[in-house]
DNA sequence: CAATTTCCTGACCACTTAGTCACTTTTTAC
DNA sequence: GTAAAAAGTGACTAAGTGGTCAGGAAATTG
């Protein structure tokens, strides 16, 4: 929830955050071409020209809400070592997308649109710290499974389907609720990453840790 | 690819084919708001006064292209009943949705942005057909379960990370190819839908059938 | 208190957009 | 062949868009 500018002028700073927040509602309920600098200047109750003032284009603010929103992608599996256990890793993992999904959807339904249309602004990120991040990852991955320490499966892949079932309960939650006829919970979160962190560390030949056990 | 009106005049039928596919194009790239008919106009090779003479707005040329795609969500799956084989029948599915993915990327990216926006347009479809054909596959996989013949799963959210899984590698191909530094093959596909069936399937307590076999 | 920087805003503009309309051309039907 | 229906289209309109600008208010600093 921080942006790195100047943090000194309290007013502008308190401004910025509103109109960040603003910025992620509309965007992610209309997208980028779909919100008007007026909806995010109504949702902010602010005129649109202060919205201008601050940032200096439509574009600009999308870039720094963007900025923002990938700050919430860490997770303690970016410290994680070959020495840790693979199942409490990858089960806290699990847990902490599952998180984000469920405290921040809109953050989730953003990036989903900024992928869905070839990732313009993301293209960077993508090929820099992300490509490094997942070699990491993969690597650590890999030594796991060489250790024996689980099914030889490929972790780009696992990684992949991990991402896609925990993302998806905030970018589908329109499908979700139909389907189940009412809102997802807390409780309906917690059962879902238990369920999912059975499917998948079951798929890997992991036995599920206690804390993430059914009842 | 069949719509219900009026296929006898040959020239508008044939028109109005070459319409939806420039939108289902065009669509996916930029979003409803983001795409001008214009811009649909041009991929068609027609001028933008006669779209709107074949679909009354752009409005309702994307209703119709909507239809359209739902239909494509159809599989093996469907026909399923208690008798068949578990393991099978959810390789088939798991196998029948990445093709989707693989031939129908545009679709799938429709689908996932209108279902992010909310789904204004699949609301209806949601809770009638969709949530009919859903209690019935719960219902088989339930019975699955109580003949013992896979793990104790929530049939619910089983279908749930199946989707999110296959769609995932339509609507993410822009991270995916970043990631993967090139672009998803026939041949990656194929090693992608092994990677999830046996996921999915060890997840489930079940076999892998023979076909979806590693080499 | 004075000066300077930050903050704020109404009026306005250039441009894009979906959709209409009057009209012509082509195809079909008898 | 001719009438009627379908197909096709250029010119236009009304509404909304992102962004500019000139000027003023408020806060900060010395």
């Amino acid at each position: 929830m921080a942006s790195k500018s100047k943090m000194d002028g309290s007013i502008g700073a308190k401004n910025k955050q509103k109109i960040l927040a603003a910025a992620e509602k509309a965007f992610a309920t209309y997208g980028f071409k779909g919100t008007s600098v007026q909806q995010i200047a109504d949702e902010a109750e602010l005129p649109k020209t202060n919205i201008l003032y601050y940032f200096k284009s439509k574009q600009g603010l999308y870039v720094a809400m963007l900025q923002d929103i990938m700050s919430l992608w860490n997770s303690r599996f970016d410290q994680v070592t070959e020495e840790d256990d693979p199942a409490e890793s990858l089960a806290d993992y699990i847990a902490d997308k599952m998180t984000v999904s469920r405290t921040h959807p809109q953050a989730s339904k953003i990036f989903a649109m900024e992928v869905l249309n070839g990732a313009p602004y993301l293209n960077k990120f993508f090929s820099n710290e992300h490509v490094a991040w997942m070699e990491g990852r993969v690597a650590i991955l890999n030594r796991w499974i060489e250790q024996g320490r689980m099914t030889p499966v490929d972790p780009l892949y696992l990684l992949f389907h991990i991402w896609a079932c925990t993302q998806h309960y905030a970018d589908f939650s329109a499908q979700i609720t139909s389907l189940r006829g009412k809102t997802m919970k807390r409780a309906d979160f917690d059962e879902a990453t238990r369920q999912l962190v059975q499917l998948i560390l079951s798929g890997c030949g992991l036995t599920v840790p206690e804390k993430y056990a059914e009842l």
